[in-house]
DNA sequence: CTCTTTAGTTATCATTTGATAACTAAAGGG
DNA sequence: CCCTTTAGTTATCAAATGATAACTAAAGAG
């Protein structure tokens, strides 16, 4: 195997996967939520309970930035802190209801969007990608 | 098949996807380059030539800011402007001999971390992480 | 030849994001 | 018990990004 020409392809790969999803999120523009918020929030809805530093390792950002960007989510009653009672340095951040409702909402257009570009595949097709996600997932993406 | 689940594996994969891109991408930091900059020759190179109305719609980016950036590329000598005949208000864009550099020092630095990754993996593995990105690549993402 | 559209520029302002310093308070080690 | 580390907070400032208005100049349509 010609591991350059494999970079390559994946190169042009995660180009394409980013735009994809770029194309099918860039009109959910929620009210008074910032796109960095908006990440917190994604982060919260798939990994959740998740401590603040958590939020700021994988999404990159100083802990005080994230401490701020989660006050202004919290203000917002998107999520709340849950105290974590072995210690008490840290907390759990989860969704309120009102934040599950939004995010619910949100993937709901995603799917929907989602839906629309396999709407032309067959059956075998549909198979052969549900496979190839899972091949990545578990060899590549870990 | 069932197509609400495989939405479900979607967002579960592209979440990996960005958040394995992030990390690869992550200290690769160019002296008075920003990110939206980066993200213009990122986009530059693999797409080379485009005019700034390409730059502008698929980095959902103003055309009034994408020239704002590209100026400051220009200035750093890292793309050029080249004259199409046909259109006197279109230019082509791309990178110079400096960018070009540049941006084949970060696709080393880039290839380098993916090797890293794809190391412990068998030829067979290796294979099939190749057809994985094919499928996806022409059937979804394409 | 005029009118409209397209492609891009320049300037300006508000908001978001990033970075840093100085802080509190709990946990853990010895 | 003291010292260090971890987890998070608050405040502040600079820089990057987003949005918009007003503009030029070429292309294209009728």
């Amino acid at each position: 195997m010609d591991k350059g020409e494999l970079f390559q392809q994946f190169v042009r790969f995660t180009t394409s996967v980013h735009q994809v999803t770029n194309d099918m999120t860039k009109e959910i523009r929620i009210e008074n939520i910032t796109t960095v918020q908006y990440k917190i929030l994604e982060f919260i809805t798939v990994s959740q309970p998740v401590t603040l530093s958590e939020v700021s390792e994988c999404l990159h950002l100083s802990l005080p930035n994230s401490s701020r960007e989660l006050k202004k989510l919290i203000q917002n009653q998107l999520c709340e802190k849950i105290i974590v009672p072995n210690d008490r340095r840290k907390f759990d951040i989860r969704l309120t209801e009102k934040g599950t409702a939004l995010m619910n909402k949100v993937f709901q257009q995603l799917e929907l969007k989602f839906q629309e570009r396999i709407y032309n595949l067959t059956e075998p097709e549909l198979k052969e990608i549900q496979e190839a996600i899972k091949i990545l997932q578990t060899k590549f993406f870990a």
